[in-house]
DNA sequence: ATATAATATGAGCAAATGCTCGTTTTTCAA
DNA sequence: TTGAAAAACGAGCATTTGCTCATATTATAT
């Protein structure tokens, strides 16, 4: 289950120790802007200012660097859930949520590299741009479905829930669909579950501070 | 904005016809298994049986059949939200989201090439794992808290809603986390709000079949 | 001071891959 | 039937890129 040989050689020294930190956050933040496949090492070994020499000499290969990173954003991730929070009799379960949600936040936002660590690599520029387009689209047309069924509610407040109930579904997607093309029905049932939630809660309570 | 040139030369012939479509669908199938970057054009070439000589034929590039695929799906896609369905006086907003989400699911299933186009690259598959290894234990980990929250609730149902909650924190986060890496709070209390009131239902009806 | 281990360097090799181009084959109108 | 346009073909070129290795430099123990 756990294989080491992350690196090819552990640094002794000092130097070496910061070497390899410099490397990694290099190649975190290459990975953000460009993605995995586009970073290249020497790239990465530029970044950190040092030779592809020295990258080589520490990693065996370039996945070896993702591989690091993944470990250490993992330990990192895993120590915030372990004790980062408990069970609070204090607290009810919207508290206590929002605030495991809060801190994922941020510990998300503070690493560039997480993305394309845990959720794969990126989408191309002009990809996106045209995704985009059409998401809009899709979130007008169910921003107008809401406006008649939920007429009572504010127009820009509706606008932010159809886009977020459009994106939760577009995300979820996936877990509902097998590799096999077939549908859970399951999961599907409970995304909808989800968002007519929120939807009713929205469609009470009209408007927050 | 609308630009075209994503075919170097239009098929005149329905051998020609044939072609392209057969490209584009072995395309698809390569990007799902294998992601864009892995998928070389001579295995696009090979799976749809022809040669790459065909293939640049008409498509200046590889990222030319990227585009061609992503402008299908697009329109597709655009049509089904602008015919598939209407507002209706006889349903309610939850019955109405539930066919758009079916619907989308459907669609998005008998599609293999579509998670690479909108939703970017491959992730590898050792990472995929470490990843999900890590996402279970943190899904344990809020099953617990809900259990001490949430006691009625049946257990097997309890693991789902920790499940979809975690996955749904986790796939809305990027939404919720600008570029320059600050947080739009606004949208982080919204996705907030969804899984609550998601867990406020589930709380209030244990048990669905 | 000096020997030895650790670390650093970057030119360049080997392999992979996007893509070209000269040639051959097929289609079809006249 | 024939000629020209359209389509098909695939060996191989050019470029990119992960990675090695021989050599140089720095640290440390004695």
């Amino acid at each position: 289950m756990t294989e080491e040989a992350h690196l090819r050689r552990v640094p002794r020294q000092t130097r070496g120790q910061q070497r390899v930190a410099r490397i990694l956050s290099a190649a975190a933040q290459l990975f953000a802007e460009v993605g995995f496949e586009a970073a290249t090492t020497n790239a990465i070994a530029a970044r950190a200012e040092t030779s592809i020499g020295s990258l080589y000499q520490f990693f065996p290969n370039k996945e070896a660097i993702l591989d690091a990173l993944s470990k250490q954003y993992k330990e990192e991730l895993r120590d915030l859930f372990e004790h980062g929070f408990h069970p609070n009799p204090n607290a009810d379960m919207d508290t206590m949520f929002g605030m495991v949600a809060q801190m994922t936040a941020e510990f998300y936002a503070a690493r560039p590299g997480f993305q394309v660590v845990f959720y794969g690599s990126h989408i191309t520029e002009p990809l996106a741009e045209a995704a985009d387009e059409l998401y809009q689209a899709i979130i007008a047309r169910i921003d107008s479905l809401m406006a008649f069924h939920l007429p009572d509610l504010d127009p820009g407040q509706r606008m932010l829930s159809a886009a977020i109930s459009v994106k939760t579904v577009k995300s979820l997607l996936p877990l509902a669909v097998n590799n096999d093309g077939s549908i859970n029905q399951v999961i599907l049932d409970e995304i909808k579950l989800l968002v007519a939630s929120y939807l009713r809660a929205r469609a009470q309570q009209p408007e927050v501070t």
